[in-house]
RNA sequence: UGGGGCGUCGCCAAGCGGUAAGGCACCGGAUUUUGAUUCCGGCAUUCCCAGGUUCGAUCCCUGGCGCCCCAGCCA
């Protein structure tokens, strides 16, 4: 036991692990992270990966990674592949192995034959459209099966039939003899097995019998030794449920806690979307860089610090609560602002001829201008380059405080010299197709005399400027509560990605896959980690960097 | 309309009878070879509403109002 974080906020979980371990009713912290291997982890998962083992960290206790695999109709091996990966990126050790519902099928059939011998549970042989009318409704009490009242010997024969594969599937299923009339539906002698024809990505065909979640997660957290069973709000109602089973099986009796689920504007968050984006290909996979998934933010970018600040920042609580995704975006930024190295690329290019430069230099350039230790990289100048459209107004507006390129304006180009627009052509059009400026050679590497010259902007060498493809990423929905559309499929943002490329200085041609750069004056892009090769990048843009200009106009 | 929850600043969120933390956003201003970053300063006489108890209530009581979850042989 040990003093908790003092830095840690303070939530209604930490007040009741506080209470337990002063009053001696716990002694120590052990918490499980319990994913259904049917999916990839998403944002609101890495919320309770960040509070399980967050806590059993700061209490000095153990955080078990627990696939509960209960399902063998939804479940695969390579989702428990994924999920493995994703939490040991975001940070979290689940010490030796991680554990399976299914290692415990033995201890579960076992103690579902002591209910039946203790006269709780029985087999009921309804169809499931027969359980459904007679559960009643929210208003109206059930009525009990005709088949409640079988002996406790025939019950055992007939589970352990089931068991045997003897019967087809949904001819029978074992039930717990609670109460039809309860107000609570979960309570209306809730369904503890039934039968299942399919094979197990662990135990194979060697169940055809497999047990449901209320009569499987509670054990397994007792088998476990779990103190605090965190999960969100919608098992609330099952809690009854789940301490009934532990009380009647007299075994160990976890404690579970019912926290509010993350919701996430302009994103979805069921299991059940997210698959059908995928089988569907609204999305390139799960790993789609668009997706709320771990690895989608993964190969868009996003760092896993990133990632657990966020969910410190966003708290724990019992609420209905909605984060604005521009909340995640700030974490994403703060991160990578600290960490990524600068460079500089043109995505909408401009050119421009320096008049009075011929010669070509290597510059020196910061790799990270706020801390000198990171060194420079070799930025090469010549006197034609690429600067950005939005760089130049022909005819700049009112606002006060214009301070790019126009007719006669000074500009700083970014690691080199000021320049001053000369002249502008046009193309038939009445489009600016070049500038011609010139350069005062006295400022390199320090201001000029006399005056100010507030306007930096970022620019290429054209005739060293790499092309590579760039992803221009943005939100997958437009609409803030996707759910709330008629469809949600129908929120779907159609511009949520654009393929385009950018003209890139030489040295980003040696990224390698999954390092972030900082373009600058531009955003954040991350080499993608699938479609790259060696010498030949692929940039995903993970987040734009802030832009009190674009307000302003 | 049965049961279980929730309602504190634009968004999260502390607070647990003694006179409203913090973060993000936002608004000023300073520094800046990224209109970025950083830095300073501002930002709820008020806690869903109405009564009541109390010297004193966001915290207790009563009654409203609003929102979320539950009728899978899913988890």
């Amino acid at each position: 036991m040990s003093t908790p974080d003092t830095a840690a906020p303070s939530n209604f979980i930490r007040t009741i692990i506080d209470e337990d371990l002063q009053s001696g009713r716990r002694d120590t912290v052990i918490t499980r992270f319990p994913p259904e291997p049917n999916g990839y982890l998403h944002i609101g998962h890495a919320k309770s990966i960040c509070l399980n083992f967050g806590l059993a960290a700061d209490y000095n206790g153990r955080c078990n990674l627990r696939f509960d695999d209960t399902n063998p109709a939804k479940e695969e091996d390579e989702y428990v592949d994924a999920i493995k990966k994703d939490v040991a990126w975001l940070g979290f050790d689940w010490g030796e192995q991680p554990l399976f519902a299914s290692d415990y099928f033995d201890q579960l059939y076992r103690w579902a034959i002591e209910l039946i011998k203790k006269g709780k549970a029985y087999v009921d042989s309804q169809s499931a459209e027969q359980m459904r009318v007679n559960r009643g409704t929210l208003t109206e009490a059930g009525k009990e099966s005709p088949y409640r009242n079988r002996s406790v010997e025939e019950n055992l024969e007939l589970f352990e039939q089931m068991k045997n594969g003897e019967h087809p599937d949904g001819s029978h299923i074992l039930r717990a003899k609670i109460d039809m009339a309860s107000p609570n539906m979960n309570l209306r002698d809730p369904a503890m097995y039934r039968i299942l024809h399919a094979p197990h990505h662990r135990t194979g065909d060697t169940w055809c019998i497999y047990p449901m979640y209320d009569f499987a997660h509670g054990q397994e957290d007792s088998i476990e030794g779990v103190t605090h069973s965190i999960c969100t709000l919608e098992f609330e109602d099952h809690r009854p449920l789940y301490d009934w089973f532990v009380k009647e099986l007299d075994i160990f009796a976890p404690q579970q806690i019912e926290f509010a689920r993350l919701n996430l504007s302009y994103t979805v968050m069921s299991k059940r979307k997210l698959l059908q984006l995928v089988n569907e290909k609204h999305v390139e996979g799960w790993d789609d860089p668009r997706m709320p998934t771990i690895s989608g933010m993964r190969r868009r970018g996003y760092p896993a610090a990133a990632i657990r600040t966020f969910c410190e920042r966003i708290g724990v609580g019992r609420a209905a609560s909605w984060i604005d995704l521009s909340v995640l975006e700030e974490c994403v930024r703060e991160e990578l602002n600290a960490t990524a190295y600068r460079r500089q690329a043109v995505l909408n290019p401009l050119k421009v001829t320096i008049t009075n430069y011929g010669q070509i230099e290597q510059l020196d350039a910061p790799n990270h201008p706020q801390q000198p230790g990171e060194g420079c990289r070799t930025l090469p100048m010549s006197g034609t380059l690429w600067i950005d459209r939005d760089d130049f107004m022909e005819d700049p507006p009112p606002p006060k405080k214009y301070f790019r390129l126009g007719p006669g304006r000074e500009v700083r180009l970014r690691n080199s010299y000021i320049i001053k627009c000369d002249e502008y052509i046009k193309n038939e059009k009445g489009e600016v197709i070049e500038l011609k400026c010139s350069a005062d050679l006295d400022t390199l590497g320090k201001n000029p005399e006399g005056r100010k010259v507030k306007g930096i902007i970022h620019w290429v060498s054209a005739e060293h400027a790499q092309k590579v493809p760039v992803r221009i990423y943005d939100r997958l929905f437009n609409q803030e509560n996707p759910d709330k559309a008629e469809n949600y499929l129908s929120a779907l943002n159609p511009a949520s990605l654009q393929e385009t490329f950018a003209l890139a200085e030489p040295s980003l041609m040696e990224a390698k896959p999954g390092e972030t750069f900082q373009f600058e004056r531009v955003g954040y892009f991350t080499v993608d980690s699938k479609d790259s090769k060696t010498g030949a990048p692929v940039f995903n843009r993970t987040v734009t960097l802030r832009d009190t200009w674009a307000k302003v106009k």
